[in-house]
DNA sequence: TGTCACACGC
DNA sequence: GACGTACGTGTGACAA
């Protein structure tokens, strides 16, 4: 058997760990997020590198032997957190009970231990991973080691071999010393040469290959600047490389052999995983402890063979239990029911046939409380059961009050609530292609369990949502709005499979030429839809150069290609090839394949209870991301046609919903006086920024403006903009500085909110729609501020999510008022389609707007624009 | 079966 | 000074 070493760098670790992860705290008020990630590590490590041996190094005491090279070597450096130093008793504790090996010694530092046993593993021929996030270990990295540097987080990790360094910095582990001598390294006190970043380092070293033969060579050395700096810092230089270099002799009594790892202690680990309160981790050890007394308590199920007037009081919960997951046309497998008058399980069989049922369902003044309405109700439509008087809905309360923990099942959203007495759909089902129905008895359980766990959750969800003044977004809101889009999902929308078919055909055509093309000019044939084989032809065989890298590779995306035209004729030809080939497979072959023979329709499903802002979202098919940007990508449009002859297709969007939203909340001046007036908000944007008129606003700064403009709504980065604009970092924050300047109440606004969000832990809508952020408070700079982006953003897209959402309620109901034909068939985030006869255009186009216009009123007026058209093409 | 890179919409 | 940076869905490739 192969010997595989692991060698941790303990100190390391627990750092990023700590820092990486929120100050969490166990029950007794001790903090340990530096243990739980270094937990997660050593998990991970375990199973994925199956290793025989193992060791954990650490720092020992204060000072070592560089010290007496360089007095101040780590020097500067911020005092360990008092919250991280507590956690070190417990790592040791968490070693010792996965009985890995750990060790420490005077003098020296866990780089220099862990050094000196790689190289005496690598001559008895171990293979040798190094884990830590420290760059400075790259130097230890062999044909037989390999170093693992932490990325984000801790779980995830770059892997150094010597070609992967080659890549990265195109020099050997060997000359990483070198580069540190040459750069320094701050976070050490390591004092390099002054002037000498990493590219200078690099550049100097492939001439040069080392410290010593660079500085016999100073002379040969381009630019005046850099030979003075060598000149006076040579001895600095070579210092620093002495100090950066990691010391192979440690005077150590282990042998590596002693370094066996024969798997953890479960019990100690266990009672440490307790104490510490890592629930989710004991699960994992396969602990049932505490959860054995949460076992189901037992049911006696009575299986109805006649639904009787008794069973049927109000209120009840109510289980429409289907097989599939996508609920159109999907089997009924049974139903539950739990009220005052019991529990029962009713099969399909018996509930569909028996009248007294299904007039029950069909009864307004019945209540009922179910979980996740829209998918009983859709189910039933498909039944010809119109069901009515659903008067709460548990996925949705559950959403509403937090739409992060979220999650489809009812077990899981029971358990919120310390809720156990239902089980999961896949402990029940089983997944993937093991899924199956059970033998009726356990059916029957399941499908009761979840009647009287709704029946007993209802009330602690009604006075989640009282509590938080949230009643009314759900009972006015998205209650009857999940009404609304069960009709338009079961309506679903026609769909010209010839059309389709023709597209299709044309497309191949065109795809088999340029991909001919692209096999000319590359010299090679190859699979053209792998960014991996892409890249090798374009990065290696064509030698172009990379702009771009993923964690796999090189990268491939559009804006790389983007920046290569004109380097080589291949890429317009790959850059079509994509566009073509995204047209067929997704939104030619994708959709084909969702649509039902019989109609020559697909329904869709809207996702009500998933997005954090309060959007929809749509799934098979996905109706949102229908192309429109390039014209040949629009044309799928025309495949969308009205399901009746002679009727059109109608379709009415928001102007600048997100920025008036903006105006409103943020109470800004000039955005407010801006939108009174109507003026093209870009432009107006641009003449604030650039400090000019109107008249003197290019396309080019309207366009600039527009992308600002985009940032805002979307909450995205100085980063995000930068990209977006081609430009960079810094000059993307003086825009968003200069509009800042420009629009002092929506700085005012921005600042507020994310002081507000710092001090409840959430923000919340107009209609007040919540979100939490527990990130905000992170002392992780990037999590921080991505909650601050999200506190500033939220407010906004979940603003407008609410009133497109209140539009569609008071649509459908003017409709129904007006007795008009006209139904509405999707929703895009800001535009609402509908299909109509062709006498009602009129009508509608001065209804919809009134009505989408009017939905709330802010303090600047909405605007709606619509078109129609025989196609969704043509509604432009 | 799960993950990644990529691309589409807002 | 670096971090790694709107959300959501679907596809094909690829590794396990």
């Amino acid at each position: 058997m192969s010997k595989k070493l692991i060698l941790i760098d303990g100190n390391s670790i627990a750092y990023r760990a700590f820092f990486a992860l929120p100050l969490l705290n166990n029950d007794k008020g001790i903090h340990t997020n530096a243990v739980y990630g270094f937990t997660m590590m050593l998990m991970r490590i375990i199973e994925e590198e199956k290793p025989t041996h193992m060791l954990v190094a650490f720092d020992a005491g204060k000072t070592t032997f560089r010290h007496k090279t360089f007095t101040e070597y780590k020097g500067g450096r911020q005092k360990t957190p008092p919250e991280l130093s507590e956690q070190f008793p417990f790592i040791r504790e968490l070693l010792d009970a996965y009985q890995v090996k750990r060790y420490e010694i005077e003098n020296y530092e866990a780089d220099d231990i862990i050094g000196t046993l790689s190289l005496q593993a690598e001559k008895d021929g171990f293979e040798v991973k190094v884990i830590s996030g420290d760059k400075d270990l790259l130097q230890l990295v062999s044909d037989r080691v390999t170093v693992d540097i932490t990325r984000k987080g801790i779980t995830e990790v770059d892997s150094y071999d010597p070609a992967a360094i080659d890549e990265k910095y195109g020099i050997t582990p060997d000359q990483i010393i070198d580069m540190k001598g040459l750069m320094g390294d701050s976070s050490d006190n390591i004092p390099g040469v002054p002037g000498v970043g990493e590219k200078t380092a690099l550049k100097l070293l492939k001439e040069h290959e080392t410290v010593e033969k660079l500085l016999t060579a100073i002379d040969q050395v381009s630019g005046k600047k850099l030979k003075e700096k060598l000149e006076e810092f040579k001895d600095q230089a070579l210092m620093s490389k002495e100090l950066a270099t990691i010391f192979r002799e440690v005077p150590m009594e282990m042998a590596v052999t002693d370094l066996a790892y024969e798997g953890y202690d479960v019990d100690r680990l266990t009672a440490l995983f307790k104490e510490l309160g890592f629930n989710t981790l004991l699960e994992k050890l396969g602990y049932e402890g505490e959860t054995v007394s949460e076992e189901l308590e037992n049911l006696d199920v009575t299986t109805v063979e006649e639904v009787t007037e008794d069973m049927l009081v109000s209120p009840s919960a109510l289980i429409v239990e289907l097989f599939d997951e996508n609920y159109h046309h999907s089997d009924i497998i049974g139903f539950g029911l739990a009220n005052e008058s019991g529990e029962y399980f009713i099969p399909a069989s018996v509930g569909l046939q028996s009248d007294v049922f299904v007039q029950w369902l069909e009864d307004q003044q019945a209540e009922k409380v179910v979980f996740d309405a829209k998918r009983s109700v859709v189910a039933l439509k498909w039944k010809n059961i119109d069901i009515k008087g659903i008067n709460f809905d548990i996925l949705m309360a559950s959403y509403l009050l937090n739409p992060a923990d979220s999650n489809e099942d009812l077990s899981t959203v029971a358990r919120t609530k310390g809720y156990s007495q239902v089980q999961t759909d896949e402990a029940v089902y089983g997944k993937g292609a093991k899924r199956k129905v059970p033998e009726e008895g356990d059916l029957a359980e399941h499908i009761v369990r979840k009647a009287v766990a709704v029946y007993h959750l209802k009330d602690a969800f009604y006075e989640g949502l009282k509590e938080n003044e949230q009643l009314d977004l759900l009972m006015e809101l998205e209650l009857p709005l999940s009404l609304v889009l069960a009709d338009m999902e079961a309506q679903g929308v026609r769909v010209d499979r010839n059309k389709l078919n023709d597209m299709g055909v044309d497309i191949k055509k065109r795809l088999e030429e340029i991909e001919q093309r692209i096999y000319e000019l590359a010299g090679t044939e190859f699979n053209i839809n792998s960014p991996k084989q892409l890249g090798v032809v374009l990065f290696e065989q064509l030698q172009l150069p990379v702009v771009k890298k993923t964690k796999t590779g090189y990268s491939t995306s559009a804006d790389v290609l983007e920046q290569l035209q004109g380097a080589h004729e291949i890429i317009p030809y790959i850059l079509d090839y994509r566009q073509l080939g995204k047209l067929q497979s997704t939104y030619i072959e994708g959709l084909k394949k969702v649509i039902y023979e019989e109609t020559d329709k697909v329904h869709t499903r809207f996702n009500q209870t998933l997005t954090q802002t309060g959007r929809l979202s749509s799934t098979d098919p996905n109706l949102q991301n229908i192309p429109i940007r390039l014209e040949e990508g629009r044309k799928i449009r025309q495949a969308f046609v009205p399901s009746e002859p002679d009727w059109i297709m109608f379709a009415a969007d928001y102007s600048q919903i997100e920025l008036r939203v903006l105006a409103h909340i943020a109470q800004d001046k000039e955005l407010i006086d801006a939108f009174q007036h109507d003026l093209d908000i870009h432009t107006k944007t641009a003449m604030d920024v650039f400090h000019v008129e109107k008249e003197d606003v290019t396309s080019n700064m309207r366009r600039q403006a527009k992308a600002v403009n985009f940032g805002i709504v979307y909450g995205i980065s100085d980063y995000g903009l930068s990209q977006n604009l081609g430009i960079t970092r810094k000059e993307a924050g003086k825009f968003i500085d200069r509009y800042l300047e420009s629009f002092t109440g929506v700085k005012e606004y921005m600042e507020d909110i994310v002081h507000d969000a710092k001090s409840k832990g959430y923000v919340t809508t107009l209609l007040n729609r919540r979100r939490y952020l527990p990130e905000i408070t992170s002392r992780n700079f990037n999590l921080r501020s991505f909650a601050e982006r999200t506190a500033m953003n939220t407010p906004i897209q979940g603003t407008a999510a609410d009133i497109i959402k209140k539009a569609m309620i008071a649509m459908s109901e003017r409709l129904e008022k007006e007795g008009m034909k006209a139904r509405l068939l999707l929703q895009v985030h800001d535009e609402l389609i509908f299909e109509a006869p062709q006498e009602e255009i009129e009508k509608l186009q001065e209804i919809v707007p009134d009505v989408m216009e009017n939905a709330l009123q802010l303090d600047v007026p909405l605007k709606v624009d619509y078109a129609y058209g025989p196609t969704w093409f043509d509604a432009k």
